[in-house]
DNA sequence: AAAAGTAAGTTGCAATTGCAACGGGGAGAT
DNA sequence: ATCTCCCCGTTGCAATTGCAACTTACTTTT
């Protein structure tokens, strides 16, 4: 475990949690470390979660099935990063998701119902990592909440102008960078790349945008 | 207040808290109530946010307003729910939305700090509380992350595909009953509504679904 | 009973989008 | 230098979708 130390320093879980006590939190937390060879099922669809998984090393797969068994990646993660808390802390008894292992990859589990009941000895740890949960999830409802409405645009267009407007609004500049290929935009947006750069162009065009590979200005419609 | 006890009983903030305590929680809590009339702006874009809102009487609606200062309705809650939480527990210090009252309102006001600083007298729903909130936005995950694999289908046929599984999924059944006018399930899905009409009869007519009104049956394709 | 209103299926048409295939330019390899 | 690969813009074509207008069946109002 010690060797994973620095990475886990970087967990969002662990933020503001003085390194010295992970060793005692992760005792306290009933943590434990499981390996998983490339290919093999980490959770699969239905069976029991009670813990949240942190990944040290490796990369996981989150699959989705459907009723007919066709299988789509819903995403992936990789080392310093959690998952499970979602279907943990909504109280979902049973996966709804299978989880792969990408390659092969070690997991820490931390019990679910061990960060919340404050232990008898009430280590200071405790709230802070409360905290942190709530914070994690609540930011991921943040963008998951904005990329439905990016979602929701009804078309290439809009999609795009929104998508602007936010980067506009994050980074405070009419020129920004985005930090997708051409495919990877598409990808994220739910579109088709050679229709999307269709109207990329269109919009330099119109005078609404400028791009060169990564870097855009949006001037505004 | 105490003319709204029956009202808290049922916000789900407040799951599992004894209803006899509620008087005892609120004051712990500093909660405090304000009253909007209909068009009242409740809170501005750009305003500081400390606190989680109850809705206690009337109708909020949270809305977006993009650079160019256009506004969409984002949603719409009622008596019971609850608004604010997110932004709160992100620990996102100004609101990204402006809220108004879409009728007449009353609001209950929490601050969020005072549901995670467990008070110096340990009050015993302080922890329930932290859960219920966590399980709260956990679940609104869900929500969200279901509605974006719906929203990213690339076709009117995935994703009313999608949708049906999803509710064979939820009932266990091939047969149930959607929540839904076609108008809205369009719009549910960010689709046109003749379109979907269009495909549906497709779908049935290749015997894949069978509707009467609300009432549908997934035959799979 | 007539009138008015509403929800949803139908349809023709136009616009948008997806698809597939191609081409140019730049990066990196040999 | 040449080759290869990859990213991305381009384009023609086909399919999908949106739009608007109309029909039909039902419900509610007067």
């Amino acid at each position: 475990m010690k060797k994973y130390l620095d990475l886990l320093k970087k967990v969002s879980l662990f933020a503001n949690i003085n390194q010295n006590d992970f060793e005692a939190m992760l005792k306290c937390l009933g943590a434990f470390q499981k390996k998983y060879d490339s290919g093999n099922i980490i959770i699969l669809k239905g069976s029991e979660v009670d813990s949240i998984g942190i990944i040290l090393k490796g990369t996981i797969q989150i699959v989705r099935e459907d009723l007919m068994g066709n299988k789509t990646i819903v995403s992936e993660f990789g080392e310093g990063e959690i998952f499970g808390e979602t279907f943990a802390c909504a109280g979902v008894k049973k996966s709804l998701v299978t989880v792969v292992a990408a390659s092969d990859t070690e997991v820490l589990y931390i019990k679910f119902k061990k960060v919340l009941n404050t232990c008898s000895s009430m280590c200071k740890f405790h709230m802070q990592l409360i905290e942190n949960m709530l914070m994690l999830i609540a930011k991921k409802n943040l963008y998951l909440m904005n990329k439905i409405e990016l979602l929701s645009c009804r078309s290439i267009r809009e999609k795009l102008t929104l998508y602007f407007e936010n980067q506009v609004e994050r980074v405070g500049k009419t020129k920004f960078e985005i930090p997708f290929s051409r495919e990877e935009l598409a990808d994220f947006l739910s579109i088709n790349r050679s229709a999307m750069s269709r109207e990329l162009c269109k919009m330099r065009d119109e005078g609404i945008i400028r791009f060169d590979h990564n870097r855009f200005e949006f001037l505004g419609g």
